[in-house]
DNA sequence: TTGAGACCTGAATCAGCATTCATGTTGGGT
DNA sequence: ACCCAACATGAATGCTGATTCAGGTCTCAA
């Protein structure tokens, strides 16, 4: 017996298109009212879809949320994979990843109201959010390392956390607060703290 | 004409000791549960007091939250405070301040999820949040500049932003998630990146 | 002891919103 | 041209929960 539930993923094209509109018009909605705040109906109407249409591929409001936590969550990490994947030096690597996040942040101004939206909606996936990303930043620091570009003394998950959190903390300030990419007064000093931080004495 | 709305501040003892339950109350469920979705009546309950007895104290919901908040920033701020006012040393100071955060963090376990609440909540009030402490943080790392404690080749603001993200990050994965203070692993690093960061080469 | 201000109460009101469901529409394979 | 999955719909249902209000109760100064 097939779970009555919505269907798992549209089967055509025009499905597919709807699934997507529906979860385009979530991100803009539950990030500016919030999961509780944020109706259903709301969401229906900016994707130009009956209300019924949401239940045909979603369970409920929640199952959509978390569809999309988890596609931010991809996108984000293929993105920053992709403008660091060639790069060979770890400081380069660092640089081109924090620019690559400002720029997805420019991009998804609601992503950090839904990140956070997340730890009251659903702890565990907040938590997944973190760790997936924390566990490849883990795996690039260790592999720099072992290449001898960087110090060897930090403990790569500490360093990792606080990388991430340096990258959102001026997220926030820059590119949220200010509107734009971080000024060249600030980018020169992240850089000067990524060397710092990063290469060995 | 004196607004007719729910009294500003209790007037007695009574009064006082009545609207802070309530508060602590609040802590408690709009943490757990997040601000949409705790009720009124849970935290009246929590609070052994009527549920009438709330709008008594706070025109709304909403009035609540904020107090929570204000409330909750002084006591961080003064709590970190009392811990560094008499140290000379800034690198001395960075390390008591993240410590006397992880303690705070602690003793509130539902601090990340009421700020985070306050983005959708109440942007102005998230944003005044860390302001309010950035603020701190840059006047202590300019006197700490012009004792020539430390370099002066970084935009104060900037690491301002980096350093508080850094104890959020850190709080978040060992305090939080872990359940305990930062590993000595943890801490090590940390204290190699404060020095790295901050001291002149 | 008593009056008055301060404080407390919880049933009733009312609005909002998630979810259901019975029914209609589409489109591409034959 | 026809058929049937797949897709789309929105009025109706039911529940949840913020806020109100009409009326208690406490406490202490006189």
């Amino acid at each position: 017996m097939t779970a009555a539930i919505a269907r798992a993923l549209p089967v055509t094209p025009r499905g597919q298109r709807t699934r997507q509109a529906i979860l385009d018009a979530a991100e803009a909605v539950f990030g500016e009212q919030g999961y509780h705040q944020a109706g259903v109906a709301e969401i229906t109407r900016r994707a130009n879809v009956g209300l019924g249409t949401f239940y045909v591929y979603f369970p409920d409001k929640k199952a959509a949320f978390d569809a999309l936590i988890r596609e931010l969550n991809h996108s984000l990490r293929a993105e920053i994979q992709a403008k660091i994947g060639e790069l060979d030096d770890r400081i380069e690597m660092e640089r081109a990843g924090f620019e690559a996040f400002f720029r997805f942040v420019r991009q998804h101004r609601n992503l950090y109201k839904l990140i956070r939206q997340a730890e009251s909606v659903d702890e565990a996936l907040y938590r997944w959010h973190y760790e997936t990303l924390a566990r490849g930043y883990v795996r690039g620091l260790r592999a720099a390392r072992s290449k001898g570009q960087i110090r060897t003394d930090l403990d790569p998950e500490t360093v990792a956390y606080c990388l991430m959190a340096m990258a959102e903390g001026l997220g926030m300030r820059w590119v949220l607060w200010e509107g734009k990419l971080p000024t060249p007064t600030a980018r020169k000093t992240l850089d000067r703290l990524l060397r710092s931080t990063l290469l060995p004495r």
